[in-house]
DNA sequence: AATGGGGCTTCCCACCGTGGGAAGGTCAAG
DNA sequence: CTTGACCTTCCCACGGTGGGAAGCCCCATT
């Protein structure tokens, strides 16, 4: 099987492979005479398997622990555990912080009230007139939040 | 007042304020003889503006229309919520995102006794032995979640 | 006046995960 | 044999942010 039936198979794009395979994440497939990478249901099963790891969020970090466990058969699943509920803690902690920058906008944009007229609660605010520093988003311990795509 | 001071005064690294201008998010700030940027008060303003609206997770286009808006005397409101609104309904999809793979997880890790014998209802589910993608995170639409930091 | 330390400048590099695309080789079907 | 689909490697970009090097500049203390 060629990289682009395992990207198909697996729901990891080609690109992705080379990628994950550049890291050390999949070790590095079988090559033809011509050298393309070979694919097998193993390979395969191990795409997938990071597939549905990194659609729960994990990090290719993560990723590569939770391959080294999966194919460690006496693995003991108090580590896996403790690897998922730490994950969970960051996802929560995230979570939480998307959920309070979007509860202050949505405070800001009730009082906003959206017409042609120039006065705006919410520019007010970012601008910080009269109401310095209102909104202390990001508290302490922030760790600002970016998303992609 | 020099850049570090700028920096400062607004909350937004010396680092991240020449990015700004790089990318005309704030217009290049005047230079002393030397070279050095040089800021005032009306400066410092935008900045804190900046690191407001930041720390609201808007990105740096965002920031762009925002900026402009504000500086804009005779800006209807209406333009103003609409950003916002549409901002916090990327905000919401994005924490629902991350709550979902947070449930997930949580329920698998329940499921997961957690001590030392290697058979982990996680690493089962990634794997996908008998439950071939029972937890369909990210269905359509999906749109992967990163953070940083 | 010289020296030292801290600030400023620009420029490049790294992170992470992903896609785009160029330049070139390969394979299978027509 | 040609054509088109696929594969290879390599570089570039994104968004924001920090790190650091090399080279000025400014001020205060000797």
């Amino acid at each position: 099987m060629n990289i682009g039936q395992a990207a198909k198979a697996s729901g990891v794009s080609a690109k992705m492979i080379r990628y994950y395979e550049s890291i050390g994440l999949v070790p590095a497939a079988a090559r033809t005479e011509a050298g393309y990478r070979s694919y097998g249901e193993r390979e395969v099963h191990t795409l997938r398997f990071i597939r549905r790891a990194r659609d729960l969020g994990f990090s290719a970090d993560q990723m590569t622990e939770l391959v080294a466990l999966w194919s460690d058969r006496g693995r003991a699943s108090a580590d896996v555990k403790a690897i998922a509920l730490r994950h969970v803690a960051e996802l929560d902690r995230k979570a939480q912080e998307l959920r309070e920058m979007s509860e202050t906008l949505k405070h800001l944009a009730a009082t906003c009230h959206g017409d042609g007229r120039p006065d705006c609660p919410i520019i007010e605010s970012l601008a910080g007139e009269g109401v310095p520093d209102a909104a202390p988003r990001a508290p302490r311990g922030f760790d600002r939040i970016r998303t992609l795509r």
